[in-house]
DNA sequence: ATTCGTTTGAAACGTTTGTTTGAAACGTTT
DNA sequence: AAACGTTTCAAACAAACGTTTCAAACGAAT
């Protein structure tokens, strides 16, 4: 454990994060790692034994401080609530907060994290799935519990989809925040970390709130006679009959011959 | 063009489009597919040219009438409300029910095209991403400009991130319904498409109809004297100094002693 | 200065990957 | 039946990958 070799598994693991966030696990060669380190190949199989520990080493440095810092702040806020239920902006701030510290410190090393975190929960790597789930149901049931008591009149089914839906905002949100910057050419771009924790919490908020669906209205109410399984749905009678949008076939098979190599 | 050429090339990207979507594009050997389709090794290659190409195949025989569809529903929508602006329940119903209609026609083969998209969504293929950029780009101006109508209170940052929320909140739930069911042990599934669409869109419309941001409120409030930068927020102040949480250590490095083959 | 455990270095290993090859089998047309 | 283009097949190819090896370099303790 000297200093030196203390360095390069430094570089080696900050290497790897800028990396499987950017690229992913798979399309990230370790000798493109131990490269742009400016270690040797060979070290990375030294100090963490594979690639796949490698890829653990990373994600949970972050991930395990992070889910914990959102469980001491719940339990600060629950203190502070005395009696009273947590506010439904306290929880959100609890659970995006810590993410956005993270993500947007300034350099631009936080964006591949926040990327290689919604990777991770998007498309898990196989050997990961089972390491993290216990973690993961453990937060899951504790903000479904806080939640059920701030949101008494929802039904437990409608609140457990409601939270995958803030969750899937959020990552997704945060993961592309700078394609999406780009891809609106520069327009809608703000640094403000204030700013966009208050827009996701807004957003979430208000979904999390939302009236719960009327008693009759859980059951299926299809009743009208809507051709192939396409009956219409709820409420406004807009697009009360889309039967007439067809199911478009696979495709027109623009091409029809083979593309072999030509001999 | 034969039939069996082409029962061929069908089994071909069947079987690819279920891989894909399972284990993702890497992950996924043209070995696996052609052994498990049943067919030559080589075939894929005289049919489809390359493995990206049987990718693209696989993805664009979806993405693109479902693009369409939901384009043909927003027109319908526009016609049916006249000078009316489009309820936000319908234009969210124009993007989702085309979704949930591919992904859930009873068939497994569903669960996997949305695996697929959803991948495809979060970690885009890099040789997919310009191919894709300029359909999903018109579509996504597409939804701005009727939205911007039906809610004119809101200010275009603040509509275009909602947007990029709620796509973030039907991805994730989708992709991920199956998991979901499972990891809640069997409660919380219901495969009816009705009560599925009506949840999201439930929590989309709400998220989307929240109240716009006050004025004063959309720049930057810090003011107190927070220590490194861990500014509180907004409203409320249960969660005001959250200073006292401190930012947690990369990690506390259990195991100092490398990890090299025992020689 | 010498020894011993630790860390680095260059090279190679074995496997898997996508792709290509060339001959055989097939179906259609002449 | 012969000739042709199309499709299948087993085999091999070159490249890239994670991993291993072993000697050299290093640092600290004797």
């Amino acid at each position: 454990m000297s200093p030196e070799s203390q360095a390069t598994r430094t570089r080696i693991i900050n290497t790897a994060e800028r990396l499987f966030g950017e690229q992913g696990f798979q399309r990230t060669s370790l000798r493109q790692v131990t490269d742009e380190a400016g270690v040797n190949l060979a070290a990375v199989n030294y100090h963490f034994g594979s690639k796949e520990n490698l890829y653990r080493a990373v994600l949970i440095r972050h991930v395990q401080p992070l889910n914990e810092e959102r469980m001491k702040l719940l339990t600060q806020a629950e203190q502070l609530s005395g009696e009273q239920p947590v506010p439904v902006r306290s929880v959100l701030e609890t659970f995006i907060r810590p993410l956005l510290r993270r993500a947007m410190d300034g350099s631009a090393k936080g964006l591949s994290l926040l990327k290689l975190i919604g990777r991770d929960m998007a498309a898990p790597q196989p050997f990961m799935i089972a390491e993290t789930a216990e973690e993961s149901e453990l937060l899951l049931r504790r903000y479904t519990t806080i939640l059920a008591q701030t949101l008494p009149g929802l039904p437990p089914p409608e609140l457990f989809w409601r939270m995958q839906f803030a969750v899937g905002g959020i990552l997704h949100a945060a993961a592309h925040q700078r394609d999406f910057e780009r891809a609106s050419g520069g327009l809608y771009q703000d640094n403000d970390r204030e700013c966009r924790l208050r827009r996701l919490v807004d957003f979430c908020a208000a979904g999390l709130e939302a009236p719960p669906p009327a008693p009759g209205e859980s059951a299926t109410v299809r009743s009208s006679a809507g051709p192939s399984g396409s009956a219409p749905a709820f409420v406004h009678t807009l697009l009360a009959q889309d039967g007439g949008i067809a199911f478009a076939e696979p495709v027109s098979e623009a091409r029809h011959s083979p593309v072999p190599t030509p001999p």
